[in-house]
DNA sequence: GTAATGTTTTACCAACCGGTCAAATTATCA
DNA sequence: TGATAATTTGACCGGTTGGTAAAACATTAC
């Protein structure tokens, strides 16, 4: 019979497993450069190695496909954020934070460039997970460094706004790479460029947020 | 006689100058929030209120339109860099510029989000101009922070993650509005989220700056 | 082996897209 | 006013887009 994907109960086949692994790393490729409404079935499906309809027999429709990729991918790219420890020392939580921002802006561009298209054009697919888990696991994070402030172990500073500089300036390393690299030249090529961002993002946030500093 | 619009000498009527400015107004907010593969000649002639023609007897293609564009924000865009006073007191002049680019963040949304767009997809439009002009801009306040380092009025560290940094923070609350919007929720609203911003920023960089700083 | 199920392809469709054309309409100015 | 140029419109075109239908083909289970 002709059960489309969508309708199965619970097993998949191995051929499924393997064409939807397929589909997806080639959706993420496509999506991430070019946002939703500006990619293709047939790019992607091009990409993937397969006809459209061959791919369209997977996803049923291009959402769907998004969606998939969107819920695969957003759980791991708050792991970071998530291994942020309460009982650790702050000061090396929020080193190691940044750095492991770092390392996924280097390691996933795609990843990251995937919600930048998304929350840039107005997250039209996402804003249910945004005001919903990433809202509370912020929250959270957010008391834990307001509590150090607190104690007096790191600067008194808007935590929320603390969490989105660490977000934006590693974050800018995948999203804006074309620009980082147009304005640094190919002289700092690729490994380097990252030791100097990070070796430069720990100074700052680690200086900046010392225990003497002043501001409410 | 029927002389499309880019035949023109250099004569303008008045209602040239003013549909132009209708169509780009309308340009802008189109491609800011789609990037220009989402964006439809369609969309932009409703948003513009005026006929798809009608729009492309101004401007004879959808790039001419982006391009109009680009080049009409890109010089706005650069100038809180090019303010960047060597003579001026470091400190305070990292400060205004912190502050002066998020203002723009603040009024001039579509314009950070055109960039974005065009950035994160690869920047298939203006690549020159980063290369270019931006990289000589930079290039140049680079070496000013530099002069600042070296004789010791602020913190050694690489001008261009400094510069990086300033970028990535004050854009993100353009860029990643809806983001910003649904971890804080509506509570802190528009006024007041840009002044904690401000002092937030403030004190990230002027503290991670001191003069003390370590760190190569 | 064969029947049932799962997968892939070919051909196709209606809507949309960027863009053209010629005619109709409106503004300008002598 | 009328001639001339500038602007606007509706009808249209070929290519692309998201998606479908049905049949051909492959795989698995018995």
């Amino acid at each position: 019979m002709v059960l489309p994907r969508a309708a199965r109960t619970q097993r998949r086949t191995r051929i499924q497993e393997e064409k939807e692994e397929l589909i997806l790393e080639a959706a993420l490729d496509v999506f991430a450069t070019h946002g939703f409404r500006g990619s293709t079935i047939d790019q992607i499906a091009d990409v993937a190695g397969m006809s459209k309809p061959n791919l369209l027999y997977y996803f049923r429709t291009k959402e769907a496909m998004h969606r998939a990729l969107i819920d695969r991918v957003l759980d791991s790219w708050l792991d970071p954020l998530r291994e942020f420890d309460a009982e650790g020392n702050p000061v090396s939580e929020i080193r190691s934070y940044i750095r492991r921002k770092l390392e996924m802006a280097r390691d996933f561009p795609r990843e990251s460039r995937l919600f930048a298209n998304e929350i840039l054009q107005g997250a039209p697919h996402i804003e249910d997970e945004l005001k919903g888990p990433l809202k509370t696991l912020v929250d959270e994070k957010a008391e834990v460094i307001r509590a150090w402030a607190k104690a007096g172990k790191i600067a008194k500073c808007d935590p929320y706004h603390l969490i989105f500089a660490i977000w934006s300036t590693t974050q800018h390393y995948a999203d804006f790479d074309v620009q980082v690299r147009g304005v640094l030249g190919e002289g700092r090529s690729g490994e380097g460029r990252f030791e100097d961002a990070a070796r430069f993002l720990e100074q700052l946030f680690v200086t900046g947020l010392s225990a003497d500093g002043s501001a409410s």
